[in-house]
DNA sequence: GAGTGGATTTCGCAT
DNA sequence: ATGCGAAGTCCACTC
């Protein structure tokens, strides 16, 4: 267990016998640890295809929600796997030790037989942090002036930056329609925060030029439950992804990608 | 090392100190082992886009090509990696310990900060297994009467299994010029056996009919070096994929997918 | 080296 | 559950 920094559980063995293995394997698949095996195997798939792998040393991942992947010693891919939430299974058969994973949709398996076990490892790891993943706000602003239809066909820049009551709209644009429209970037997941701040801004230029406005939230994606609040102040969420700004800047070449921070 | 089943040279730590660590890494970089190291990281990423996950326990896998990834406890996918050939640097920054992954097409990195590690294993897999993936040669002709337009626009069926004097031809079909077509099938890499095979029931089929026969070799791939052979008997080749083969029973319906052996 | 298509794709979000 | 689209996709192959 770890609290505050202190070190986590974990059990590693060199070159366990396949009977000690096979009890560590059940106690570990039982505690839903992180598992590590490295032995010589052989893997059998069958399902949406059939695959096999003759006798060789490689390492195999048991994750705790059921993944399992086996690793030769080179390719950035495992060469054999089973998705998470499949059932895993393991018993001795004979002078091997087996460890079986069966999927239902789409029904498939994949076997593995060990004769030789070069160590074991399995560790509970603590893991909470969140994980973020996104392009600069200013990056994602300058690929949608470059191409506006990226977030929606036929919308065309207007002004950026444009000053407003509340602060800077990051894209202010008119749609296909001629309507107004105000986006308002997050470069990871839009929040609350981001909702009101595109409501304020969608006010100010209600009250200022009397027409028509949509407020457009663009961002990764839009934090779960956030949806209520966005439709409840009448405003809309489009997805930009960072891969798309990407694309537009490296094609647009104004500035280099790969150059942020 | 392994040679006829003896115990591979590996290394296993447990808890060993940033300095310890450090060394072992440098030690095996050098020598292209496979590394695991579970330990407690923070990860950022920068190139095609940008990521970050702070703290947490999570289990690192460096393999001998420079490939590098990063499991989170849970699912299938790495959190972080970097693909094969990309260059490593592990270096010590205060009481951290750092390892970087730097990549040129696309310009990128992986940056990975420890300050703790749990375990620290590796070896040098002795890994010279071939894999084979396929679908059996009974589902790819099932396949291929379902649907021969898989193999080839505008292919229609005419007979399949039908006796020549070598034996049974898989399929025999007509190619959209109206050419006979004969399909040779083999369930994973063909090689020279199954060029000369397929000659022998063209050369059958040209004597029996005296007309223009087309050969073609279907098979998921075909072998490094047989091409020479192939075009020198005026034959062709066309990958068959299992997927595609699976999903085309899958369509029909006529046999249950996953049914095979 | 750039472009194209496939994958036991996986993964997430919509219906 | 099912279907559709995106991905830091990866990977193999062609031009």
């Amino acid at each position: 267990m770890n609290v505050g920094g202190q070190v986590s559980e974990f059990t590693l063995v060199k070159c366990p016998s396949l009977e000690l293995s096979e009890s560590l394997l059940r106690f570990s698949l039982r505690r839903r640890e992180f598992v590590t095996v490295a032995g010589n195997c052989e893997c059998r798939y069958t399902g949406r295809a059939s695959s096999h792998l003759g006798w060789g040393e490689r390492l195999v991942l048991i994750k705790g929600d059921g993944s399992i992947q086996v690793h030769r010693p080179t390719g950035y891919e495992p060469v054999n796997w089973q998705p998470p939430q499949c059932t895993l299974h393991v018993h001795r058969n004979g002078c091997l030790l087996v460890i079986e994973a069966h999927r239902r949709r789409p029904r498939e398996s994949l076997t593995l037989h060990f004769d030789r076990i070069i160590f074991y490892g399995s560790f509970r790891p603590v893991d909470r942090a969140e994980f973020n993943l996104y392009v600069s706000e200013e990056q994602m602003r300058d690929a949608l002036i470059q191409d506006p239809s990226i977030l929606e066909k036929g919308l065309e820049l207007v002004d950026f930056e444009r000053r407003v009551e509340p602060g800077f709209i990051d894209f202010y644009g008119r749609d296909v329609d001629g309507r107004l429209v105000i986006v308002e970037l997050k470069r990871s997941q839009a929040g609350k925060e981001a909702i009101l701040q595109l409501k304020r801004y969608v006010d100010a230029v209600l009250k200022l030029t009397g027409s028509n406005v949509r407020g457009v939230l663009a961002a990764p994606r839009l934090r779960s439950g956030a949806q209520g609040l966005l439709v409840e102040l009448g405003l809309e969420f489009r997805r930009l992804s960072p891969r798309k700004c990407a694309e537009v800047l490296k094609k647009s070449g104004t500035r280099k990608i790969n150059e942020f921070v």
